[in-house]
DNA sequence: GTCTATAGCTGGATAGAC
DNA sequence: GTCTATCCAGCTATAGAC
């Protein structure tokens, strides 16, 4: 279950040139188009995946953890900034994060190993978002009354991932003026955005 | 492309078998489960997929096409109701319409063909609920001032996309929270829900 | 007209070569 | 310790059986 290294040495470089090249294909293809073999070719290094990795599924929790690790520290920075809410706003729109995850989205519906994963990647996410973004919700002299920081915090995700989706096939119905009323709303709370 | 008729017999006993086995396959177990072997063998019936439907692509198209038109009847149904804004709200967040619908989602992603389908489809049910609601949410005398169809539309489809999918793996922080404030910005607009 | 057998490929995993 | 050859299962699509 829990990606187990099969090899100790974890800055073989083969093993990181076969995590890179599958990223590639993921993110280029699907993850319907990461096999073995294509890593392996894409790679230019030998097709020892099974060396490296247990199962699939291992290497796949692996790249997510990858990832995730970066992501995290990326948003972390973000949301010590002057204006975290800002800050997460564009990290979500930000495709380069959001169309990895949605590609460990799909796959985790239908391999039990990565959904927990994920789920539990997700969590962690969530919670420093929240850590970090409460008192500033909280504290605003926001026009519309209270606010729930829990709601505005998955609300913010669910739009950005929408946008993406939408946008990787052609529709773009209501999203400009989702994304006014978005903006609109964070400038109420943290004000006008200052260019960096 | 056009997921043209293999056979002229639209209303074949078979036909329909093997289309409602896929449907339930791709359901039950992802799009990715769904092989011409294992639809005949769910269906009962002889693996004559490929005389039934020239490609695998076809068959999708086909399916997308039936689910889309028994969908876009039930949306035109609870669009005219007393309460098109709450009816719209609980067919979003219906998971019967929304697990076919994000399936077809992630296919969209990796099938070119399937892709600009799933676009055309999902352009007809936007404009269908943008005429029905348009008029409802402009003529409301909402206290948070004007508000832009568009924008509403897209964020309810956006909340309960990713409510249904956050709660596949078992996420459900700011589920709560968000789903209030939805509901409470339906109430400002709509007025209270009336039971049915 | 309806269905079956099979060709041809690609996949994950493994046994064992070096 | 690292990699390769191979096994076997599953897929789509097609040729052709009945």
């Amino acid at each position: 279950m829990a990606a187990r290294r099969r090899r100790p040495d974890d800055e073989s470089a083969t093993r990181t040139a076969l995590l890179d090249a599958a990223e590639e294909l993921m993110l280029e293809e699907g993850y319907a188009a990461v096999s073995s073999r294509r890593i392996a070719s894409r790679a230019g290094v030998p097709n020892a995946i099974h060396y490296y990795f247990e199962t699939m599924d291992d290497l796949f929790i692996e790249l997510l953890r990858r990832g995730a690790q970066r992501s995290l520290a990326h948003q972390e920075e973000v949301l010590a900034s002057a204006q975290p809410l800002w800050g997460f706003w564009d990290l979500l729109r930000d495709r380069s994060n959001g169309a990895l995850n949605a590609e460990f989205v799909a796959l985790a519906n239908h391999r039990k190993a990565i959904r927990s994963e994920l789920a539990e990647s997700s969590r962690t996410f969530r919670r420093m978002q929240l850590a970090a973004l409460a008192g500033v919700i909280e504290g605003s002299d926001a026009a519309a009354g209270p606010r729930s920081p829990e709601a505005i915090v998955f609300i913010l995700g669910a739009i950005s991932r929408f946008l993406l989706t939408e946008d990787a096939f052609g529709l773009d119905i209501g999203h400009a003026e989702a994304i006014e009323l978005v903006e609109r709303c964070i400038r109420e709370i943290e004000g006008e955005r200052i260019k960096t």
